[in-house]
DNA sequence: GGATAAAACGAACGTTCGTGCTTTTCTATA
DNA sequence: TATAGAAAAGCACGAACGTTCGTTTTATCC
């Protein structure tokens, strides 16, 4: 019988899948290739030989983070159309997922561990963090508003809050807070304007 | 002739003075003993002494961020009288302060790596954070805002968003967009209403 | 100035890190 | 079923980590 996909190909997404709730809760330095191994069960050497060093593991788990990212995220917000309501879709299924996975956002863990360190790592980080404010700007304009650079951020940083906010204080009505000041800022129905006339 | 302070009391605050800077850098797990010390040309031991344990330095770290974010941040802002204008001032010196700082804001970065690591260094840095965040909403409360709260927890993302972007895009444009929608969120000089009608 | 204590040092510890080599085990196919 | 090649394991390494210890230097006070 002719597997779909070799073994070798299903350990590295199982490790993959691994190490992004690891990096989210660690870091992506403190994602260790021991402690990896350890919690798959697996062998340091085993699992070091499907990347070759540490940084082409932790560039594997930044692709890996980004394609659970758009997965879980920015996919199921295509079913609404662009503009006002996709941003609403974006902005909840991030807000989700936050409350979902136990490491919480892993861009944020890792876009502020790296963000004073230059390299490959942090060039990964970046171009992702850019894709999603570039995707925010996009909706954004579709929907209209005056400044569609300002309304990513703003969107940007409310969400940003919301995972950080909750992740320290464990309260989750800044969920709320959240969704209520990104409703401000979108055009409502009826309403043209918004965000900064 | 009696010194106003010991040789250790200043030798400590040295190095906590340099731990700050480095652990904004590096994050708190990051701050080693070794490096800090090589950095300050002396011996791994004679710093080590001061504290008696990595746990202690990072706290004691802790505690002297938090007294240079009182002195650079709030401070100057209590000139300004309570409500809006005391909002505006204590956004404009935080801003200030991550665009002077090398490494950034100091809870950006330890507050996403202690987030899921609890003991006493991630209460450490709660209480730092639950202090600012109530802080802001003491102040949206005088200035007679519909949603404390929830204004708070707005300038905190918005400031925070805009240390982040900086930090990883290098576009200082976000402190503009990062000031003009507090703005829209404050109460405006002859309109009273404002955040979240 | 000489006694006393604080401060700083240098070397070593046990551990964990990433990484390299060699060997064993598994797996897909002829 | 035999076998080549991929996958995983075993073992060892050098470096850096936090920490301890005994000693030496430097302040402080009578």
């Amino acid at each position: 019988m002719t597997p779909v996909t070799e073994k070798g190909t299903q350990t590295r997404e199982a490790i993959l899948d691994r190490a992004v709730d690891l990096a989210s809760v660690e870091g992506l330095e403190g994602l260790t290739i021991g402690r990896l191994a350890a919690e798959l069960q697996m062998s340091k050497s085993g699992l070091f030989a499907h990347f070759g060093s540490k940084q082409d593991l932790q560039l594997a788990t930044i692709a890996a983070a980004a394609e659970r990212f758009r997965a879980t995220v920015v996919e199921p917000a295509l079913e609404q159309p662009e503009g006002a309501a996709r941003l609403r879709a974006l902005a909840e299924r991030y807000l989700d997922q936050v409350d979902t996975y136990s490491g919480g956002c892993f861009w944020a863990a890792t876009s502020a561990e790296y963000d004073d360190r230059p390299g490959p790592v942090r060039d990964a980080i970046a171009a992702a963090l850019d894709a999603w404010l570039a995707e925010l700007e996009h909706q954004a304009r579709a929907a209209g508003v005056e400044h569609p650079e300002r309304l990513a951020f703003e969107m940007y940083s409310l969400v940003m809050g919301a995972n950080a906010r909750y992740r320290l204080s464990g309260d989750k009505r800044v969920f709320g807070f959240a969704r209520e000041a990104i409703e401000q800022l979108l055009p409502q129905p009826g309403r043209p304007a918004q965000a900064g006339s």
